[in-house]
DNA sequence: GATGCGATTCACT
DNA sequence: GTGAATCGCATCG
């Protein structure tokens, strides 16, 4: 089944459906890009259309999420909460979009890069802990967005790891920061990993410019 | 046409 | 451990 041309791999182009199976399959996989090589050790599964309210694609395709509706094995890069950036790979066949979201993973090459571009975090393993930190330790913006991971022809490179990951060590529990669809236990991650973000339950807005600090009734 | 919320991270206590 | 800062998109009228 060798052809030229991109790579395929298992996890591409499986029905929407499977994107929970397809998430897991990616942890331990690397990603290069920029000069820094991560080992991923969290994801994230969103689904398809009317399935996920956490999904991007849930109420349909917009202008924003229109890769996340193409072929498998581009990335859908997202811009949250104003300040940061955050990786994703559509999985799904065409017309179906999956996509599984990079949370975390362990820098293995160029750390000196990714510590440059972190800031004062240092070589510590915080430096892709965390989807914005990981996308900014790899240099990625918005410009990645659309670009494929697996033919060479952008900025990204996602590459099967030389040794398979121990499945026995892959965890599973409810994803973090979404409100709709926080009890699909989609988020994945590798047992005992250092990397791994810390979880943290979805935490209501709280509003307190605009509103005087009443409250305290007499 | 205007408004509200979102897949987060950093700094301070 | 908790609060603050931030831009774009989707929704409602």
């Amino acid at each position: 089944v060798a052809a030229k041309g991109p790579a395929v791999f298992a996890w591409m182009g499986r029905p929407a459906a499977e994107v929970a199976t397809v998430a897991q399959s990616l942890l331990g996989w690397h990603v290069n890009a920029n000069g820094v090589t991560v080992r991923l050790s969290e994801v994230e599964a969103y689904g398809g259309v009317g399935e996920d309210p956490a999904s991007h694609a849930y109420r349909g395709q917009t202008r924003r999420n229109t890769v996340m509706f193409g072929p498998a094995g581009y990335a859908y890069m997202y811009f949250v909460f104003g300040m940061h950036w955050c990786l994703n790979v559509v999985v799904g066949a065409p017309g179906e979009p999956a996509a599984v979201l990079l949370r975390a993973g362990e820098v293995i090459a160029g750390a000196d890069a990714a510590c440059e571009r972190r800031g004062g975090a240092g070589r510590s393993r915080d430096l892709a802990r965390g989807p914005a930190r990981l996308a900014m330790a790899l240099g990625l913006d918005g410009s990645a967005d659309g670009t494929s991971l697996v033919d060479g022809s952008g900025p990204i490179k996602l590459t099967e790891p030389l040794a398979a990951l121990d499945r026995g060590k892959i965890c599973c529990g409810p994803r973090v920061g979404v409100a709709g669809g926080a009890s699909i236990p989609w988020r994945f991650w590798v047992g005992g990993d250092p990397t791994v973000s810390a979880y943290r339950p979805h935490v209501p807005r709280q509003r307190t410019r605009g509103k005087p600090v009443v409250g305290e009734s007499g």
